[in-house]
DNA sequence: CCGATCTTTCAATTAGTTTTGAAACTTATG
DNA sequence: CATAAGTTTCAAAACTAATTGAAAGATCGG
């Protein structure tokens, strides 16, 4: 396969693979443009080399800022503004998760919370299921907090070095 | 809030967050109310509980039985087939993740290694970064399989116990 | 402050996904 | 084996989300 071709195949299925992740498939797209591109693209590039509207473009790379996944670069003497992803996967999988467990788990456990101080007698055997359920996902969501939160923190080498030891 | 309307508050408000998971509304509100139901439903039940017709309740309850996340029960002397929703949350935790990195993680492994055999020399710039970059997103994955295995295998009280205490 | 260049917005449209419902199929029962 | 009870399928319809493109809004240099 030539390096194009290889570029291609990956920016393409890096966009079907978003759909599965409630990333939009464009947004994934764009994102998988700028990771395998040596150099600060524009607006228009990205229009060209992945045949969308202007509009389009605008709106994901401002959603991909918004996720510090892309950031805009000046290029002195040039009027446009070019973007670069960054481009180590760690910090970009470390963002990702951040953003996901905010937009996410957060709202996830607030409800919880709620839901368990339903009304009624903890004795009657319907409510004292619901309540232990709604506890028991808030408890698995909480830990689940917890090693994002620790995972986030922490350096690659670290994950690799003690992490993965520990998982066997 | 009453249990009822408690209920109708977590199936609702679990159709939504599934909508951002790559699961549809549909497949995740059956399981949350089979989740907080005390008996078994029957695809009728679950017609009217949440008003939806009977191909779209038999297409999603399908669905769940291939995630392994709900089962068919038979109840003696009863002609209708009854769902159950598997209730421990750590395994349906656990089971989410084996379906999604079977469907999802390793397809992606296995793209990323044919793109790292890109024609060309290695020697070139624009080479040398696609392949580092296909290769350090290649060792990601690979590590977070690890970690998911790891996490797969091991007993809630494990994960509670060990896995949090090395997170901090 | 004017015109040129570039960016942002958003209503209308298009594309994609989910849902319906009726027909076909399957299985249990007398 | 005929019929009733239950389940599955799938093409068409309804719904939801993504995309376009033109117009409005910024910003820069002179």
């Amino acid at each position: 396969m030539k390096l194009t071709e290889a570029k291609n195949q990956f920016v393409s299925s890096w966009g079907a693979l978003g759909t599965h992740w409630g990333i939009n498939r464009t947004m994934a797209q764009i994102h998988a443009l700028l990771l395998v591109s040596t150099n600060p693209l524009t607006q228009d590039d990205v229009m060209e080399q992945l045949s969308i509207s202007r509009g389009n473009v605008n709106m994901n790379i401002r959603e991909l800022i918004s996720w510090h996944l892309v950031e805009r670069v000046i290029i002195a003497g040039e009027r446009k503004e070019y973007f670069i992803a960054e481009k180590d996967i760690w910090k970009v999988a470390t963002q990702i998760m951040k953003e996901r467990k905010k937009r996410e788990l957060d709202p996830m456990l607030k409800l919880l919370t709620q839901l368990e101080n339903v009304e009624g007698d903890k004795k009657d055997k319907e409510v004292k299921q619901f309540v232990e359920m709604m506890g028991s996902i808030k408890t698995l969501g909480k830990n689940v907090n917890k090693v994002l939160e620790g995972v986030a923190k922490a350096e690659e080498k670290w994950f690799v070095g003690t992490l993965l030891k520990v998982l066997k």
